[in-house]
DNA sequence: GCCAGTTTGTTCTCACGTTCACAAACTCCT
DNA sequence: AGGAGTTTGTGAACGTGAGAACAAACTGGC
């Protein structure tokens, strides 16, 4: 089932712990991964503006982060600036681009197809930022042929059969919460390796299957602690004396 | 973050920031806080299972977060365990909704009602987790009255409106990224103080206000960078001998 | 009442991430 | 050509977060 990703493995001893760093001198912070697409948003916004050069305070500007950070996040790719001149736009965007490995697209499934996985086939940003979504599957048989964003729906049952002819390695799980570990299980042994999950509650998959979760509530709970924390009554107590 | 950044150094008199910690001394670092709707989530959960009491371990094998971490956010909320029992978990669930302010529901507005905000619209977990969506607005006139979850899209024009009836501090960002920064703006200036922005795009709003940002393409993109290091080659690269 | 077993709350240490500050290196002007 | 002005890349200091380990405190049995 999932020979095409066990097969690739490297196999060679050399990156053991996650902490060696001597491969190629590039071992890039997590902190700093989850940096990178967005100066590459950014870099692609400047060259659609006709920009070709900007320095690292420009970009840092664009992108909200401080100039020093940001210098030394690029640092980790290599030395792609001139020292008085700055960054040539598409050069370091092409580099970016490389090192996260969205030079050509990489296929996505998503399962799931109710109102959130609707919305996320129809997302124009994936295909335009390195993703093209190959698979909607849903257990739902009133869904199954129901044309969404081009493609019709498919069975839960067709995953193994999708990820194998398309080569997939990465999948969406935009159900209900209940239905989400088990759709997890399902892509781990037909061979994803990735998982974007906006399913509320956790989801355990084996070592080597990454597993990152975007939950719309918690964000908003955030939200909400630092709003409770400015004003002591929030919402529903009428009159506060503001000074 | 200027605001909620000063913990309260040993040695110093309290509260000498004016802003700060001014409550009840407690400033609980940002990383907990993004914790604490996951634990929240976990205990609604067993309470659900009808479970009452659980230690320190249930609650974070529940949760995927280390026993002594979760112990150690817990106590930024006071002492509500008891040592050789564990916590109550309705009381314990009470405290955490109470301190992250959730215990009665918050308004909130979404704005551009594409695909992306007609499913959040329609997501039931804001109204489970403490919000209720308010408002519906869209600059598209051939929007304006469509129902989309019970509520009729408005104007964006009402904006003003609507937060000021409802009291509301906080929005929701859902239009395209060109879009995002006027709206925003236009949020500020309405008096919303915290908004969640999907826009991609960096928006810039001025102090007080604060910021959450979720980026669905970036989440994708990062699973991308490991996976794309996970096999050198993989997706459909044919050549190119990479250095 | 007292002891054994359990679990919390906290302290200490280490790793990671951020920011400052500056030498190295490049361009431009004279 | 040489010096002035910029900007990168990086070493070092600082702050925050994670995890191990342990004393304090509670329950239950005898």
């Amino acid at each position: 089932m999932n020979a095409h990703t066990s097969a690739e493995r490297p196999g060679e001893p050399g990156t053991v712990d996650g902490l060696t760093a001597r491969v190629s001198g590039r071992e890039i912070p997590e902190a700093t991964v989850a940096r990178l697409p967005i100066y590459l948003r950014a870099l692609n916004t400047m060259l659609e503006c006709g920009t070709t050069t900007c320095s690292s305070e420009e970009l840092a500007v664009a992108t909200g982060v401080n100039s020093a950070k940001l210098r030394k996040d690029l640092s980790y790719l290599g030395s792609y600036g001139t020292r008085g001149v700055g960054y040539d736009v598409d050069y370091l965007r092409y580099q970016i681009a490389r090192e996260i490995g969205v030079t050509q697209d990489w296929p996505v499934i998503i399962v799931g197809i109710g109102n959130l996985g609707h919305a996320l086939a129809n997302y124009s940003g994936f295909r335009s930022r390195g993703f093209r979504v190959v698979g909607l599957l849903d257990a739902d048989v009133d869904l199954h042929g129901r044309q969404v964003a081009g493609l019709a729906v498919q069975p839960f049952a067709d995953l193994e059969q999708i990820v194998g002819e398309q080569d997939v390695a990465i999948g969406v799980i935009a159900t209900p919460a209940g239905a989400a570990q088990d759709v997890a299980d399902r892509m781990v042994a037909a061979g994803l390796t990735s998982i974007l999950n906006f399913a509320p509650g956790v989801i355990t998959v084996p070592a080597g299957v990454d597993v990152r979760k975007v939950d719309l509530s918690i964000e908003l709970q955030i939200l909400a602690y630092h709003e409770h924390r400015k004003a002591p009554q929030p919402q529903t107590v009428p009159e506060r004396g503001v000074s």
